[in-house]
DNA sequence: TCTGATTACTAGATTATCTAGGTACTGTAC
DNA sequence: GTACAGTACCTAGATAATCTAGTAATCAGA
């Protein structure tokens, strides 16, 4: 077996470690998988807005809601009505949220910058352009997938 | 911001990315997210029983009967007695999941496997080896978070 | 051969999610 | 400015998933 197809399994092994640890998280943080999946998205680069996190979410605008609703309650995120247009909502992680979040997955990405530490700039940016690329990626087949 | 704090991102980035695709694949395999993850699940080196199912999944022996209930149903699991020890069952995903999951997936791995051709072997190692270390992280701090 | 532990399953209660429709707001055409 | 179509979010009731608690079958050790 070649080396990128080890890769490809290893891929496969990260993805299914990742969803354990999400899980643990999720019940350190009292969310379902849902409501966990919906507070992880509001840290996009821009926080969404309902109708937004319902179609990231592959959900109802009602069933998320409902989502937030209990997020908000858990006091894991605020809802913000937009001034311009006031149909709009925008959904925003909490301070809480942060340093919850930060505090279960800040070791590991610490580790993980830690390790990162063996390797040139060179095989740093080889790395992050693959993860950039395999994003874009699973990008591109999600919209492919939703036709 | 240094190359590693980048990659810490771009990881975060690809954890979404990934999400947005599971949603659209369980929604064509007509299945919800719970039971798509365990259906992903299935798909470890060694096919698991219930119980292991459920520790991995955290669920409760209950939920995942009724989800392996679901998914057996659906075509895409069968349960399996196992000889030694009765009560016990393991728990395989059939050829038609394999099949879907490859049709959905595949292009995905296929599109990574050429990207990477651009690597020499020593960077694709240090890209393996770097996907390794964060699975094993993920395991041990799943772990450090069952406690 | 008991006894206690383990494994998976079941029934009923609880919780989450969807469907369908409502309300509030916006922008456009008249 | 008024009516209208479109958009964004929310709500109520129905459906579906999940848990809690308890059961049956099996196993391993005294």
């Amino acid at each position: 077996m070649g080396l990128a197809e080890q890769l490809g399994e290893a891929m496969q092994a990260y993805q299914r470690a990742v969803d354990v640890l999400d899980q643990r998280a999720a019940d350190l943080l009292g969310l379902n998988r849902t409501d966990m999946r919906c507070l992880e998205l509001l840290f996009a680069p821009e926080p969404p807005s309902p109708g937004e996190l319902a179609a990231a979410a592959g959900m109802t605008t009602g069933g998320v809601t409902t989502a937030i609703d209990r997020l908000e309650r858990a006091g894991y995120a605020t809802r913000e009505r937009d001034s311009a247009d006031r149909r709009r909502v925008t959904v925003r992680p909490t301070e809480a949220a942060n340093r919850k979040i930060g505090a279960i997955y800040g070791p590991i990405v610490t580790d993980g910058q830690k390790f990162l530490r063996r390797y040139d700039d060179q095989t740093l940016a080889h790395i992050l352009e693959f993860i950039t690329h395999a994003t874009q990626s699973c990008h591109e087949h999600a919209e492919r997938l939703s036709r």
